[in-house]
Formats: structure tokens, C-alpha cells, sequence
RNA sequence: GCCCUUGUAGCUCAGGGGAUAGAGCAUCCGCCUCCUAAGCGGAGGGUCGCAGGUUCGAUUCCUGCCAAGGGCACCA
């Protein structure tokens, strides 16, 4: 509709340069209306022109509206305020759309084609050393909405876990759950202060303590034996010897990380898998409740130990991107845009975080995915340019990466005011509020934008919950339809079509006009990734349905062409309701 | 110090260079004999952080300043 208007101007604007004999280069802008009294569609072209003409902008939008071919799918055109080009569509040009919906179903304004490529998405890829808490979240509500919405415009798109399983930070979770389950066997070794001191890790090592008994025991003494003391500071420190005894704990850690290795021998792997394996489960099982799905789960560790990453390194090396210095190797990523060039192997010879995750980041690429999505929290800004730089090195391609950082997750709630988000888990905000509210939450505020969540609200099952706004005006519809049943009346959908003309009052119109709308929304919401913009979209089609419902009858009796013309808007609307709040990942119920 | 994000109604936030800047919550007033009142209609509430610039036109784009949050490792 749009494109066709857009033909009408472009031939107006040219035979108007004709007459003129002039030439000027115009993009023919035309935008939806705010306010129906300006039409469906507006063009400020005039005011454009109004300048390299040299003519006022009303007098070159009446030339124009003059040179305009005509068009049945327009009713008239107005001229406005200071030079604005108003079309109003003729009716059955925004009635078509109801037949249209109900031949293509819940595709309707998708493009599934697989056009556009293929992308490969990464998201949540939280470390397996905790629970997931509200932050991760959501990362996960919007990388699961942007990849259906991706999927719905065109793109292939295949959407991974990065699970973080080779570091130091995964000593650490192996060390806290020894440590916990030397306790259980009544040996006294002190949690070190790094550790992780949470309730999980004690799972973890009653169980390894029921299966192995004493197996993995040694001695406290043996343990510490010749270990440093953990530097503990007090209260009235300064600042600056607090963080060193903040190095001094790291320094701890580490040894004792040593000492468990060389005790445990073999049976350290043991112990480590262990912990892994319960906290990965942990996590697949919140991300499966919170409805969230991945095509695979790809281990970082795995990435090391197929030697995946020794290859890539050395294909760096002869693309000439790494040199050696002070006993480290390291890639050139500056001259890519970086602030200065990164390590990949440090002068002890293990891999920084970087090496392997940017050995991951080929591995997408070599499995044949050109655009690759990162949904990162905004924490790790800092890490971009250095993976783009270097994904520019390899690929020569400034576009090849696609980071989407998302803000800052802050709870409040009545009784409790601000409280900082990494203190309460996605399992427990997904128990206490369920999925569909959680994720309509997460979705309602733009992604770069901080976000406060309304622990209170998002749980409440009330009228409050926005959520219901949305749901209530789908369920509201599939009762009409169950009515119509119990009533023994029926509604074909064929002849339905031919009735699309009764749709006329101002409701009607309304909900007409948004249901037009929709494919350019989708479209609009994937290109500039923003899912919150399907979110309202959905509350103006719930508000349009719930104002309609409240002044008009469905089921109108007295008049059967009526009531299957208003019974296929309400269908209509209804799967663009279902369409919409699968992208989001939130259930449509037909009873509420 | 440098980099990124944000600043819009009492609160939480939408807003695509356009006409009178919107929604929800909160406050106030109305609407169920009728397909679900988890709904609808109405009222009040604004220096779009501040100052410049570009433009016929700026909440929107650019620059500077102020404020809030985050980031600046041979950590992950």
C-alpha cells in the first residue's frame, strides 16, 4: 500500500519537474498518520521542495495533487496545515487485510523465505559456576524474541549457548565444592574467600559425598600444609590495602586450586564435571521454564581439547595478526580499530579468556554463518572493539559482528525499595511471577535501556499486570467464537471475505489500520532489534479490541452479513494477537 | 582521564525530522439486565536535563556542559 502510494508521488514528482524543467533530487518520504483527521498517510514532500523550488510549500503540494494519477485504492487527498500531502484510502483497500490474515494464518506478514541469510545468534552464555539472576534473564528473553523476530523477516537463524567451562572460574566452583565436601568428612578447611559460598555447591558435594564416600579426602594439614595465610581485611583498612589483600586472596586461591590438582590427580576431573554438570542442569532447566530454546550448546572446553583453537591461532599467525612480545603472543588489534593490541597466549602459556572466545567466534564463522549476533550485558562494553577488530582482520568485513548490548537490571518492589538484581535468581522470579509475565516485562522497555522490574507488579494477578492487557483481549475473542458454538450458529471464513465491507465505524477502522500495519512493524522491530516495539504494538491492538468489544456486538443476530464481516476482524485479530505473542515467548490463553 | 548508554507527567516508560508530545501506574469522576469489568469512557498532571548549531520544521540529528549508570587486565 505504502510502495503504491509512493509510485503515485514519484509520478506526480515527475511530471511536475517536467512542466518545471527542472531537476532536483527528492526521497519520497510518506509516513503513517498519528491522528486519523490527517488521513491514513501523510507525504511532506511539498515542504520539501518548498526551498530548491523557491515556491511556497502549499502551492507546489496542490501542483503536485494535480499531476497525481489516479488510484481506486484511494478515497481523496487533502492538503494541510503547512503543505502536507494527506491520503485517505478508500475502505476496501484496509478491509482486504482481514481475508488476507485468515489465508495465511499466523505467517501473515512474515517473510520466511530465508532471504537475508543466515545468522547465528548467541545469547545468555552465563558462566556454569550459579544460578542465573535477573540480568541473565534478560539476555535470555530478548536474544530468544530477536531470533524469532529474525526468523519471521527473512533470515535463517540458528541460536547458541557459549558455555564458559574452560577457566579459572571453573577451578574455583571444583575447589568451593571440595571444600564443602572436606566439611562433610569433618575435615576444617576455611571456605577461602574467593570461593563461592552459596548454598548449591553443598548439593553438589553431598552428593559426591554419598557416591565416594571418603574417596576424596585428605587431611586439613595435608591440605593447607605450607599455604600461605588468607589475608583477611579488617574494617578499618584502606582502601588501598584492601585491594591488596583482595590479590593476596586471588594469590590464595589459586594455590589452593594447585593443591587440589596435585592431590586429587585424576579424580580433581571428577569433582570438577560434577559441579559443571549440576549447574549447567540448573540452568537448562530455568531456561526451558522461562521458555527459551537453544539449537546448540557449545563448550568452550570442547573448542580447547579438539584442538580447534590451536588452529585458529595459527591461521592468525599467518594472516600476520599476532606478534610475540615480553614472552606473550598477541593480535593486532589495534590497527582495526581497537585502543591497543589484546594477548591471546600469556607468558605463563595459557590462553586468555579472548584467544578462546575469539577461536569460537571462526568456529561460527567457518561453520558457514557470515553474520554472527552477540547479546551481551552491558557490563562487557568494553570487550567489543576487541572482538570486532578482529573479526574485521579475519573477514575484511566491518559488518560480519553484531553486538547488541543489553542494560542493567534493577528490583524494586513496594515493601522492599532498590535492591541490586544479582542477588535474586531467574528461577525464582520465573516460580513467583511465571514465564509470561516475566518475559512480557523484560520485553516492554527497549533493550538499551536500564531497566527497573517491578517485582510486585509482575507478580501480581491482577489488572495491573500488563501482561493480562494483551492475553485478556485474545482470550476475550476465542469466547466470542465458543458463544457463537453454544448459541449453534457457524461462521465460514470463505464467505466471510465477501462481507468485508460492513466494517465501517470508527472502531472498525482502528483496528483495521493496525492490523495494515503489522508486516512493516515486524520489519521495523527486526531491523532496528528492537522486540519491545512488537510489545506495543500488541497493547494498541489489545486497546483497539477492548474499545471495540465494549461498544459493539459480535454476535449481531439481525444480521448475518454483519456479524461474519465483525467475526472475521475479531479472527484477524486474534491470530496477529497469537502471531505477536509468540515472538515475545508469551502464551495466548483462550480462557483467562 | 578516556569510551559507551541514559536523562520526556508524581512513578515506570513509549515516541519513525512533522501538525495539539503519548501509555500504564497513582489521584479524581462515570459505565455491567447485554459476547468475560483482568474491560471501557472522561478529568487533572510537561521548561522533552541545560545551552548552542543544522533544518521550512528538532523531544528526535550534531557539538558542548550538567547529572545517573556501566566499562577501561598477560580476569573470566
Amino acid at each position: 500500500m505504502k510502495e503504491h502510494l509512493q509510485e503515485l508521488l514519484a509520478t506526480a514528482l515527475k511530471r511536475l519537474f517536467a512542466d518545471a524543467g527542472v531537476e532536483h533530487a527528492a526521497t519520497i518520504q510518506l509516513d503513517p498518520t498519528k491522528d486519523a483527521k490527517f488521513g491514513d498517510f501523510q507525504s511532506n514532500l511539498a515542504l520539501q521542495l518548498a526551498k530548491p523550488l523557491g515556491k511556497p510549500p502549499r502551492m507546489i503540494a496542490e501542483a503536485l495533487v494535480k499531476m497525481l494519477p489516479d488510484s481506486t485504492r484511494v478515497a481523496r487527498i487533502e492538503i494541510a496545515g503547512p503543505g502536507f500531502i494527506n491520503f485517505f484510502l478508500a475502505p476496501a483497500a484496509f478491509q482486504a487485510v482481514v481475508a488476507e490474515i485468515i489465508e495465511q494464518g499466523e505467517d501473515y506478514g512474515c517473510d520466511r523465505s530465508g532471504n537475508k541469510g543466515r545468522i547465528m545468534v548467541e545469547f545468555v552464555s552465563a558462566n556454569p559456576t550459579g544460578p542465573m539472576h535477573v540480568g541473565h534473564g534478560r539476555g535470555a528473553a530478548y536474544g530468544d524474541s530477536i531470533s524469532k523476530l529474525l526468523a519471521a523477516t527473512g533470515w535463517q537463524v540458528w541460536r547458541e549457548y557459549y558455555i564458559n567451562d574452560a577457566g579459572r572460574q571453573v577451578d574455583i566452583l571444583a575447589l568451593s565444592v571440595w571444600v564443602r565436601y572436606l566439611e562433610l568428612c569433618g575435615e576444617n578447611v576455611p571456605l577461602p574467600q574467593r570461593a563461592y559460598p552459596a548454598e548449591y555447591i553443598r548439593k553438589t558435594a553431598q552428593v559426591l559425598h554419598s557416591e565416594h564416600g571418603d574417596g576424596l579426602r585428605f587431611p586439613a594439614a595435608t591440605v593447607l600444609d605450607d599455604l600461605p595465610q588468607e589475608p583477611i581485611p579488617g574494617p578499618a583498612d584502606s582502601e588501598q590495602e584492601k585491594a591488596a589483600a583482595k590479590t593476596g586472596q586471588e594469590t590464595y586461591m589459586d594455590a589452593l586450586i594447585v593443591r587440589a590438582k596435585t592431590l586429587l590427580g585424576e579424580r580433581y576431573e571428577l569433582i570438577r564435571k560434577a559441579a559443571l554438570t549440576d549447574q549447567l542442569a540448573a540452568i537448562r532447566k530455568t531456561l526451558a521454564d522461562f521458555n527459551v530454546e537453544f539449537d546448540q550448546w557449545s563448550s568452550e572446553r570442547e573448542l580447547v581439547d579438539s584442538g580447534f583453537v590451536s588452529t585458529a591461532l595459527t591461521r592468525l599467525e599467518q594472516m600476520n595478526l599476532t606478534y610475540e612480545k615480553d614472552g606473550a603472543l598477541w593480535m593486532r588489534t589495534e590497527q582495526y580499530g581497537d585502543e591497543k593490541d589484546r594477548v591471546l597466549i600469556k607468558a605463563d602459556g595459557s590462553a586468555t579468556y579472548f584467544c578462546n572466545d575469539l577461536a569460537y567466534h571462526v568456529n561460527k564463522l567457518d561453520r558457514g554463518y557470515p553474520t554472527l549476533m552477540d547479546v551481551w550485558g552491558a557490563d562487557h562494553h568494553g570487550y567489543i572493539a576487541r572482538v570486532r577488530a578482529a573479526i574485521e582482520a579475519l573477514t575484511q568485513r566491518k559488518d560480519a559482528l553484531n553486538v547488541q548490548l543489553i542494560q542493567f537490571v534493577t528490583l524494586s518492589s513496594g515493601r522492599m525499595g532498590k535492591r541490586s538484581g544479582n542477588f535474586v535468581t531467574l528461577q525464582d522470579l520465573v516460580d513467583e511471577a511465571g514465564t509470561d509475565a516475566t518475559r512480557f516485562f523484560y520485553l516492554t522497555r527497549s533493550h538499551d535501556q536500564h531497566l527497573e522490574f517491578d517485582i510486585d507488579l509482575a507478580r501480581s494477578q491482577s489488572n495491573d499486570n500488563p501482561v493480562y492487557y494483551v492475553q485478556y483481549a485474545h482470550a476475550r475473542i476465542c469466547r466470542v467464537f465458543e458463544q457463537l458454538v453454544e448459541k449453534g450458529g457457524d461462521w465460514d471464513p470463505l464467505t466471510a471475505k465477501l462481507t468485508l465491507h460492513r466494517l465501517t465505524n470508527e472502531h472498525e477502522k482502528t483496528l483495521l489500520t493496525l492490523l495494515n500495519r503489522y508486516p512493516d512493524m515486524l520489519e521495523r522491530a527486526a531491523s532496528a532489534y528492537t522486540p519491545h516495539t512488537v510489545v506495543f504494538f500488541l497493547k494498541d491492538l489489545a486497546e483497539a479490541l477492548h474499545g471495540y468489544y465494549n461498544v459493539h456486538r459480535f454476535l449481531v443476530e439481525d444480521d448475518p452479513e454483519l456479524q461474519a464481516a465483525r467475526l472475521a476482524l475479531i479472527a484477524a485479530t486474534g491470530t496477529v494477537i497469537r502471531a505477536g505473542l509468540k515472538i515475545l515467548g508469551v502464551s495466548a490463553p483462550e480462557k483467562m
